[in-house]
DNA sequence: TCAGATAAAATCGCGC
DNA sequence: GCGCGATTTTATCTGA
């Protein structure tokens, strides 16, 4: 940034959508939360859901970089 | 926990429940990422705004506290 | 912490260690940095090669976290 | 890049040199770790600790950069 | 109170 | 050489 003629009205503006999203995100947090409080009242063990899901996002995650290698392998073969 | 007879079907449910909120978590987080970048390319310093945010943040916490602690006097007003 | 006698010797011993530790995980940083360096001035490619990297280290965690919940099953299993 | 014939043994190599240093790392990263714990469990304030570290750190910077900077005036010099 | 999960900040390497 | 994106590191927060 080198100018100092930045419209802070503008800036208010972003700063005021950034605000709204992180407290769009507080409450997803808590939903979260509430689910797993839900379920462990239903009488699940809450330590072994979320390795249940850890191991599920990892499973996605692998893939997805197994699909990227493979692109970045097929990129340098189109440079032999 | 000490029930095997917890329903599977269940659990998929809350699984689920919890990963799509995980998504819209990531989703918002990422349209968070694009404000900055959208703030950064309109010449605004994303660390600086970062600091405003956090200062912001802290104010409103610290006004929030000192309404409760206001109607904690006031609870232990009422009852003299 | 509720003492103020706390030794400052002993600190500064801390301190110091924890210092001469940061200094060795530096110099294998760079370490690092010189493999990924030589390697490619021998023709490899760094991004490819760092992708590799990732994958493997997810499928030793893989590995681990399911061994983990492995074992949270078989706890649950024994409190039934 | 522009060669197919790069060595795959070779490359195994250097991954697995990669892979050494860092579990050194990791290594080294839990041994600072353990020593911030036995410094707590002594009652130091771990929080309070890293803020020295990082302080000290920013002197040794500042100190090495005037160096740097007073080596570049002599170089100067030498050239007039 | 503590470890473990999550989020934020700093750092580094790559491409333009 | 510099900004951008990715990785690593630090700090905060939550739950046991």
């Amino acid at each position: 940034m080198s100018s100092n003629s930045v419209d802070a009205g503008h800036l208010r503006a972003f700063l005021e959508r950034i605000e709204r999203l992180e407290e769009e995100k507080r409450a997803i947090t808590d939903d979260i939360k509430e689910v797993f409080a839900e379920a462990k009242g239903t009488g699940y063990d809450v330590k072994i859901m979320r390795k249940i899901i850890s191991l599920r996002r990892m499973d996605r995650e692998k893939r997805r970089e197994e699909e990227e290698i493979l692109e970045l392998y097929l990129a340098a073969l189109g440079e032999v």
